[in-house]
Order: C-alpha cells, then structure tokens, then sequence
DNA sequence: TCATTTTTGTTAATCAAATCACATTTACAG
DNA sequence: CTGTAAATGTGATTTGATTAACAAAAATGA
C-alpha cells in the first residue's frame, strides 16, 4: 500500500516524527534491525499499532525478522524531507522565543530558525545565533530570498491576531503558536498551538481524576 | 449528571481549561451569558462538542437562554482548584526553564513554580522571581515544607530517567517534561511530553499532505 | 530440505469521540 | 398568559483509532 493511494490517518503522522527520532537513535547505537515489539516496549506504543502506521507507508518488514532500520529511517526521512533544512522564521524574541533562538534545534539538523522578527526597537539589529533580529514587517521581504517553511511566534496572547494576519498576507501557511489566543484564518492556513498552561493544567487534572 | 456518578471522558477533560480560561477572558469583557454556538466560534469548537462536555459537570445551561458565564467559571474553576495555588517545582534553569521562571504563568493565578533545581554549580543560589536555584538533592527536603503538585523537567533528554527516577522516589505522581526521551515509572506516575521538535515537524508535515 | 518458530500485514472486533437529530425546556413578545 | 422562537441535553449514529486475532511469509536450526 503506497502512500499516495490512501488517505494515511492523521494519528500515524503525528507519531512519524517519534518514530523516525527512535530509529535514528538506535542506528546511532548501532542497531541495524527492530522488531516492532522491542520499539512498542521503547516508546510505548503498542506493536500492532506501530506495525499498522508503517504499512500505510509500504510492505518495509519482514515476517520473522522485523524491520530494517537504516531502510525505516530512509523511507521516514523522505516522508519528513528531512534531507533539505526545513528554514523557520520566529517572532518574538522574548524569554521564550530567545530559548528557542538559542538552541535552535540543534539536535534537529533539518530544522532550523533562520530569521527573527521583534516589535521592540531595543533589541532590532542584536544578533542571536547568528540570526539577526528585526523587525517584523521585514518579513514580507525576506521570503524572496529565503525559503522559510513555516513560521514560530512567541508574541504575547494580545499581539497574535495582529501578527498572523501580516503572516498570512505574506502567504504563511504553517504557524506554530506558544500563546493560546485562538485565532482566525483562512482554511488554507494551518495554525497549531502549543499552550504550556493547558499542559500543566491537565497533567495536574488527569493525575487527580483520572 | 454529577462528575462522580459517570467517567468523565478524557477529551472533555482536555477542554476544560481552555473553556476555563475563554470563559474567564469572556467575565473580563464583561459578558454574563453565552450560547455554545458563540463559545464554539470562538474556540473553534462545534456546539454539540461543547453542550455533552458542559452535560459531565451538571445541568448547567438553561434552554432558550444559554449559559451563564460566572456560573460556568466557578464550576470549572472548582474542578480545576483554581482557588488554591497550584505549587510547582521546576528542574533546570538552562535557557527554557529560565524563561518559564521568568514568566511563572504570570497570568494564570493559580499555578506558581515555588522551587527551580539545577545541577550546575555555576547558577546554584541564583535568584529569579524570587525562586532560589538549588541543587537537586534539596527537593526531597522541600517536598516537607512545600506542597509541589507537579514537576516541570526542562533538563537534556541524557538526564531525564536519572531526574526523574529521582522524582519518583520523593513521591512526586505528575511531571512534564520538555525533552522527548521517553522515561520509565510505575503505573501510578503521570508522564506529559511537550515536544517542540515534533511539534514543527507535525505541522510541516500536515501542511504538507493533511 | 523440512519442520518449527517468529513476526509481519491485515481483516475483524472493539473502543472512544464527535456529530446528528430531535424532544424538551425556557425565554420573551404580543 | 399564551404562542413562537431559541437553545439545551441526550439518545442514536457516524467517524476514526486502537487492539485482537490470525493467516501468510520468512528465518532459523536440525
Ligand atoms: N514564558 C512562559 O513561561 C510562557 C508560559 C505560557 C505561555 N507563554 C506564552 O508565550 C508568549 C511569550 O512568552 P515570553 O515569556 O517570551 O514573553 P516576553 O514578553 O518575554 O516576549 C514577548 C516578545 O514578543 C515581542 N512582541 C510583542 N508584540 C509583538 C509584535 N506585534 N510583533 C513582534 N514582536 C512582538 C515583544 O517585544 C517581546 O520581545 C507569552 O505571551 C505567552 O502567551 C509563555
Ligand atoms: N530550547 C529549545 O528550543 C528546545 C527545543 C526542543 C527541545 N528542547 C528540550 O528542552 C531541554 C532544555 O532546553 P534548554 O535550551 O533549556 O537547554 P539548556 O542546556 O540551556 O538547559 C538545561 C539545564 O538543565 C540542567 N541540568 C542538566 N542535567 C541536570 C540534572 N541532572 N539535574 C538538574 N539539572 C540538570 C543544566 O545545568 C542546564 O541548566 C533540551 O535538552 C531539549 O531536550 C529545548
């Protein structure tokens, strides 16, 4: 079954990315194949769970074997285009978003945040990273020269409808927001949230209920 | 239906906060009453989603009328305890955990990181919004005179199962952590990933083919 | 080579969540 | 006070994901 003839349901593709850290991790150590047992044990995820995500992505095991590693981690790879560097732009260089600058997904090589975007005249022109930050209306502008896939904003709740609405103008279509301010776009754009209040919320929540 | 006589499911669990807070910022505006049809244009949410999940805490909207918003947020706000402050311990103080310091969920009342813990000699003694950097070791000690609800990890994924093999035995049951590692507890300890690096690629990926 | 064991890939069964559809309740206008 | 419009709460249905069960395929060892 290849990818192209079936929709692949959308909770295998987020787990792709788990996967595809997994098997780098164990090639990295040295393994060459996994069974989909010892990975359920790894990341727990139940083995035939793991073996129906894979399916929708080939026949890439083996009866009596199990999976080949380095060919797992080719085929993810390819799914995640792992091989050209995904270019970010971020905005707002505040606390969080200067953590986020300064790591920059050093552990991600395909990942990385090329440009940095602030309102605060007092910090436009300080480099982080070798990043330069400026301002945001500078954005529009550099997408002609820079291919940057998607967009990281840490701007405060009250800032991010303002915000998005530019980035979408510019033609944005992938943003990931650490404030939890809901807000509007046209169906084309994708807007994920990252709510670290929630998060902490719930793990206090589902440990005393459930 | 009371909350004690039915399983609450999980998802309408997850929702709480955000109607929480959406309720809360709805008080603010000076809003008394709400329809699940507004509600669920702002959050993006469906209507029918919102009325089942209001039905697992009581009857609490009136036909023909809607929902009244300070009776739905001291409900919610029971239910979340938002009353008393939820105390949290954070492990390390890099570029992450400092920012999280910084800010200490500044706009959410009820959650307060109360102690910061780091293995770095260098920042041990520091002061951050009135949190001491300590060394580890001294969480055990603190859990005495301290209520601590949960733990957020922002050590390297190397450290994580020795911290939080650590957390465990000082009987710490709710931990989120930012690094991916997957880590080993006893059934009874919650374990929450925020996972940036997945977070991006998931988005990306989506944009891509979902 | 052949029997045994292992492990996959997938059909069928289960489970959980979202949505539909509508009877019931209440607000409110006249 | 009464009739109409509006909105809830919930059985029934649908959708989607997970898990169980097992036949088919491949490896291994005698
Ligand atoms: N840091 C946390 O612990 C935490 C916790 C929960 C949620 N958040 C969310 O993340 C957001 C960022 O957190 P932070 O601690 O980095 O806040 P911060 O105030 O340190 O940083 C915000 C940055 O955004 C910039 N900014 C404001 N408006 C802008 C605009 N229109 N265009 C470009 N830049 C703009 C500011 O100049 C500032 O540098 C918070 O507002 C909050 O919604 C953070
Ligand atoms: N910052 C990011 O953008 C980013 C992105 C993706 C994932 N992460 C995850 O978050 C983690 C933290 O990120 P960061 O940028 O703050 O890293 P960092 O290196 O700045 O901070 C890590 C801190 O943990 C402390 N530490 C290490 N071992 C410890 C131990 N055993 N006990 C107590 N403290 C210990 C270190 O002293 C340091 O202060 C990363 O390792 C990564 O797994 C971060």
């Amino acid at each position: 079954m290849t990818p192209q003839n079936k929709k692949i349901p959308r909770m295998s593709l987020e787990r792709l990315p788990i996967y595809y850290r997994t098997l780098c991790n164990l090639a990295d150590d040295g393994y060459q194949r996994i069974k989909s047992a010892q990975l359920g044990k790894i990341i727990q995820i139940e083995p035939t769970t793991i073996r129906r995500d894979f399916s929708y992505f080939g026949d890439l095991g083996k009866s009596g074997y199990g999976y080949d590693i380095g060919h797992l981690i080719e085929i993810f790879g390819m799914i995640l285009e792992v091989n050209e560097t995904q270019g970010l732009a971020l905005i707002g260089v505040g606390n969080l978003g200067r953590a986020l600058l300064i790591n920059n997904f050093r552990r991600n090589p395909n990942l990385e945040i090329i440009t940095a975007y602030d309102a605060d005249p007092a910090i436009i022109g300080e480099t982080i990273n070798d990043v330069i930050i400026q301002p945001l209306a500078d954005l529009q502008a550099d997408l002609s020269t820079k291919q940057i896939k998607g967009v990281i904003s840490t701007v405060p709740s009250h800032a991010l409808q303002l915000v998005v609405d530019y980035l979408v103008e510019c033609g944005i279509t992938s943003i990931l927001s650490f404030a939890p301010e809901p807000v509007n776009v046209p169906e084309s754009v994708h807007v994920r949230y990252l709510d670290l209040t929630t998060e902490v919320q719930n793990l206090l929540l589902l440990a005393e209920l459930g």
